[in-house]
DNA sequence: GCCACCGGTGGC
DNA sequence: GCCACCGGTGGC
């Protein structure tokens, strides 16, 4: 189960259509007391508590309108492709965009910044850079507000059609022996 | 020439 | 073994 692997009691779950950029995301939290799967309605709300996560973690009670006597919002099935986030990622700076691409094989995200000036970043050298090359910048953001960590993505949901002999999900080694 | 995308790897 | 990071490049 996912609550007993700990820690990462997040998650966006996309579902997968044909095509990966066609994508409805939902966002979801699991309470820390019954391990229901509660949908967050909006991603800014999502950010939210995902931006102090271990701090203050989630629980049902939270939400005024629910108990964990109430059945789970949405279950943990293949129905969707499930992600799990990495709790404490920093709220995405005014004017910049924190993007998620999926890769065609599943194997991982990529993730970068689009930056006020419409510059495109993918890590935190590429920000500390960027700050130094425009330091005007400097009094609205730190390096510290961006996260390019990826979220995990749940291996039995990937597609089998991505898991086949050459196509990564999990990298097979030499299966010499 | 740019940029979306992917493969490889060093450091942990 | 994982993953953050970066180099390379194919297609536009």
């Amino acid at each position: 189960m996912l609550a007993s692997g700990g820690l990462r009691r997040f998650s966006s779950m996309e579902k997968s259509k044909s095509s990966r950029d066609s994508t409805t995301a939902l966002y979801a939290v699991q309470c820390g007391k019954c391990f229901k799967w509660r949908l967050i309605p909006t991603k800014e709300e999502y950010d939210a508590i995902r931006e102090s996560f271990i701090e203050d973690p989630w629980f049902c009670e939270k939400n005024p309108e629910v108990s964990c006597d109430d059945p789970a919002d949405i279950e943990y099935d293949t129905s969707r492709l499930w992600v799990i986030d990495k709790p404490n990622i920093p709220k995405t700076p005014p004017n910049t965009e924190r993007n998620l691409h999926l890769r065609k094989d599943f194997s991982k995200f990529d993730i970068t910044y689009i930056m006020p000036n419409g510059k495109r970043v993918r890590s935190s050298t590429e920000v500390e850079r960027f700050l130094e090359a425009h330091p005007g910048y400097k009094d609205q953001f730190s390096v510290s507000d961006f996260s390019f960590t990826s979220p995990k993505i749940m291996e039995e949901m990937v597609p089998k059609s991505s898991r086949g002999k050459d196509s990564v999900g999990r990298k097979r080694k030499n299966e010499d022996g």
